[in-house]
DNA sequence: ACGTTGATGGTACGGCTGTACCATGATGGT
DNA sequence: ACCATCATGGTACAGCCGTACCATCAACGT
């Protein structure tokens, strides 16, 4: 036999090369040949290690979602050790906004995949439904715990505020990518929610951007 | 000359089966012999009143917002003569919501012009920012009138907040598209921030789905 | 009355796309 | 040492797409 080859890896190389091209020109205009050339590799590869474009397209989501959540844990854990609870689901929010380049691609070609799950039944056969439940249930879980620790105002509704805000996220995020608005003012939004929805750390209202360096009042 | 006949006419009627064939099929499916196919008319028809495919495009994302407008300001008028602030931007939230065809196509093809516009400058330049940003106006201006009229909370900031509503709308907009969830939830977590919003009307929490019949406490 | 001009139909062409087929190194088991 | 087999390359094919070209019919101005 002939050098064996890792096909996981090389799967993984060509669908990062596909969600590269997609950022970059369209999900709608990415062709395989496009792939093959991001990828470094033969148009003739990309059908051994993927039968059909459906198949690379199902591919490609998967590992677009697993990159995702992969960039939203690393944010988390960039918060430090044990971080509050606030500072937690603030990651998760601003990690799915399109900021830098990779926010940006992540968020243009997922949303490209949501429309096109719409019409396309193979798609939407899969992680649409999954991915977004899981990320509504990590951040209502966060919400919940933070309540049990009296860190929330009082009545607040955990399940509600997580799907509000991570409504609020994508929304704001397609305004981001689209040109309508910075991604400073959406942050700024996310940020006032916040601040409505967590007690402490002063009023909810007009602290704008000035971080306050002062520790708020002894909890 | 033969029959002279109204171009924009015409155009309305091919751009409106643009929209048809791309709410069905999705946008990057339509080619201009579906197009043409929906409108009953052919191929060089479409040819001729669009030189091109982008400006048939072009020409339909003008269509659609106009279109969209109008759907939200007869939503507006069909809440009755003067209504409450409330109720009005109520309208025009809900106006957005993908709860039946008509809102799903929608919802649907302006989501997939958004997609489009981000990687296509052709369509980038048009209307991507008048027209949400005037609708961020309208709303903005909703909320600020009922402050002025006390009827809202104490320290609501009306720009954010047309900001958070309008966002929430489209995210939601989006999750129902894909199936993630329905219509009438992403109804009641958008009357939730309205009961936080304005004042009266009972409690902010816990309505539920129960609508109240009874008229509320007289003004 | 007639010819110019607008509206419409049919069709062909070049390019691109996904897929299939054939060929050929490279390598490990026997 | 050899051959089966994995990995890879090149290329051809059928189909669709947007566009362009040519033809035709109808009607208004003169």
């Amino acid at each position: 036999m002939p050098k064996r080859v890792d096909h996981e890896e090389r799967r993984t190389q060509i669908a990062e090369a596909l969600v590269r091209v997609a950022g970059r020109c369209g999900l709608h205009a990415v062709g395989m040949r496009d792939v093959a050339a991001e990828a470094g590799v033969s148009l003739r590869l990309v059908q051994y290690y993927f039968q059909s474009k459906e198949k690379l397209l199902h591919y490609g989501l998967q590992h677009l979602a697993e990159r995702f959540g992969e960039r939203a844990a690393a944010r988390v854990r960039a918060a430090g050790d044990d971080p509050e609870p606030r500072v937690m689901v603030e990651a998760v929010l601003k990690a799915s906004l399109p900021t830098d380049e990779e926010g940006r691609t992540f968020h243009l070609v997922y949303t490209s995949y949501a429309v096109l799950s719409v019409t396309d039944q193979a798609l939407a056969a899969q992680s649409f439904i999954d991915k977004p439940v899981a990320a509504e249930d990590a951040v209502t879980g966060l919400l919940q715990k933070a309540q049990e620790a009296h860190l929330t105002r009082p009545g607040m509704d955990a399940r509600l505020e997580a799907i509000s805000l991570l409504a609020m996220a994508a929304g704001l995020g397609t305004s981001i990518l689209v040109g309508q608005r910075s991604a400073e003012s959406a942050a700024a939004v996310l940020d006032h929610h916040l601040n409505r929805i967590f007690r402490g750390n002063g009023h909810d209202k007009a602290l704008s951007t000035t971080p306050r360096s002062a520790p708020g009042p002894a909890h």
